[in-house]
DNA sequence: CAATGTGAAATTCTTCACAGCG
DNA sequence: CGCTGTGAAGAATTTCACATTG
């Protein structure tokens, strides 16, 4: 449980009670910024460093295991609580934060829109260190990130900023921990069961099922009175009248509207009172849903509007 | 040519010039505001009236045809020029409209985004016009748009304010030159020629161009290495390879990728030096684009992170 | 009475500029 | 030297309130 540097490019990595990072939910979560960067922002905030931090710093080694003497003075280190995990492990967006996000999710509610750009910027960023993620680039910067997505650096500071001070002045942002609370601030985490309705002529249903699943979606149920019976996956299609009990029954927020048969206002109604919080609407007609059911629209048509509508000039 | 009411309900039919409404391209298209309403807003803004318009609101009748004199005081009536004509056949969104629209666009270009909540608002009022178009309601409230797209109605009324008044106080906004306000703020009117990137599965083409027509999309090119030959509509899909080339010489602005093989770095850079402003992209993968290209990203898993992100709490 | 359109205020968002850290 | 975080300024957006109109 120390810090040990392994070369100037790679990220510090962080050994805290679990003796292991890698078998730490914490830092696997990205939560814990690694002793290094997160014993910084304790002594800044003022508070306790971790004193196995302080103890291998003082020493010049770069982790326990290097120690040479037989018994250490502070005593069991697994029982230690990490200041670290008992810091970073709860929530850290700002209250200013939470506001800022409800309010661009009120406006996005709206209309089908997307607005309140703010939210829109945070699926970006998110996008975008994702893929430094996947590459293992352990920081990037307020610029890099602006450059990917438009914006000014400014901006992007101001945003991240206000997750909890997951940057580090000279370096960075650390961008698991960054990942990591955008996920959490959008609360990607939640689990949602889904429901399908409506099968279309031909669907790639693997690659249906993995893109729900990357945001936690798990699809319990399919519904369609014409394909009666047939095995979606894992799943039977179940007749439309009995989609709205069982969401209820499963507790499904989010539904899927994939076939035009599918859209009738009964059912509708029927599933945003079992629950569903959330519309997908792969059909081009319009739902008409109370303002607090989130719809999103994504029909051919829809997209090459919104396309279109920013084009425009010349 | 003069103001016809046919009962209370009824929108005012304007005269103009041509004789009938009906097949005046300045009233077909919405721009007129007709007669009754339009001699308003001129004498408003201190505008000569029609003769036209006066002469019959003083005999009391309600068109030329009930007139009984012999001779017509006003000359060959085709030959006055009709000042509504004059005055609402050209652009009228304020100055002010225009800046706020670009902002809205160079926001969304940004990021994949759609922020600029002006520019999606605009079309979600288009959204519930065309609606009531199609019901042939003529009149609507900004109540009633702030009700359907959820917004304050003091907000409905400042975008449509900058449209060009619009509205006639104690009665609302005109439908139809209200939509076809926003159709030509939005630019929809301009014919765009998009081609077709990638023949997937089973795609229900007719549709597909009907999506594209209704924005004035016609799709004059299909392009796919696996499916040559193959033929789609009226069009003959070509190899990828001519893609660019064909982009060029017909003058495409549009692009749709329908599948993840036309995903290609030199493929895309060279429709975008072909003059390709917008790239629809119907794929999972990330295309990389200058930013002065719009891209639309609009494959299940970011639409689904999309619902989700404004899901949320409880 | 039921609407619009619009100054003016209030609020929110963005940018600038720079202290301070590594 | 490069980068974050943040006051303060600036800009844009939204709301309020009401004069005005039909």
């Amino acid at each position: 449980m120390a810090a040990r540097s392994t070369g100037p490019k790679r990220a510090i990595r962080a050994r805290c009670g679990v003796y292991d990072c890698s078998a730490c939910d914490l830092y696997r979560s990205g939560k814990c910024p690694g002793c290094g960067s997160g014993n910084l922002r304790l002594r800044r905030a003022g508070d306790e460093l971790c004193p196995i931090y302080e103890c291998v710093r003082l020493l010049g080694i770069a982790s326990c295991h290097e120690c040479a003497k037989t018994s250490c003075a502070l005593g069991d280190r697994t029982k230690l609580k990490c200041q670290l995990r008992a810091r970073f492990g709860g929530a850290r967006p700002s209250p200013a934060f939470v506001r800022r996000l409800d309010r661009a999710r009120g406006a996005a509610s709206a209309a089908g829109r997307a607005s309140g750009g703010f939210a829109d910027r945070l699926r970006s960023y998110l996008r975008v260190v994702a893929e430094y993620e996947r590459r293992e680039v352990p920081v990037v910067s307020s610029h890099q990130l602006a450059r990917s997505i438009g914006v000014r650096a400014s901006l992007v500071r101001r945003d991240l900023a206000e997750l909890g001070g997951l940057g580090t002045p000279g370096r960075g942002y650390e961008v698991g921990p960054v990942a990591a609370a955008i996920r959490e601030a959008l609360d990607l985490g939640r689990k949602r069961p889904a429901i399908w309705l409506g099968v279309k002529g031909a669907i790639d249903w693997p690659s249906v099922v993995d893109a729900l699943r990357a945001v936690n979606c798990s699809i319990v149920g399919v519904f369609d009175d014409d394909a009666r019976g047939k095995v979606m996956g894992t799943l039977t299609v179940q007749p439309l009248s009995r989609a709205a009990v069982e969401a209820r029954r499963i507790g499904a927020t989010v539904a899927v509207v994939a076939s035009e048969r599918a859209v009738r206002p009964e059912l509708l109604e029927g599933l945003v009172d079992a629950g569903v919080q959330g519309v997908l609407n792969l059909t081009r007609l319009r739902l008409d849903l109370p303002s607090r059911v989130a719809v999103e629209q994504c029909d051919l048509g829809s997209q090459i509007l919104r396309l279109v509508s920013r084009l425009g000039g010349s």
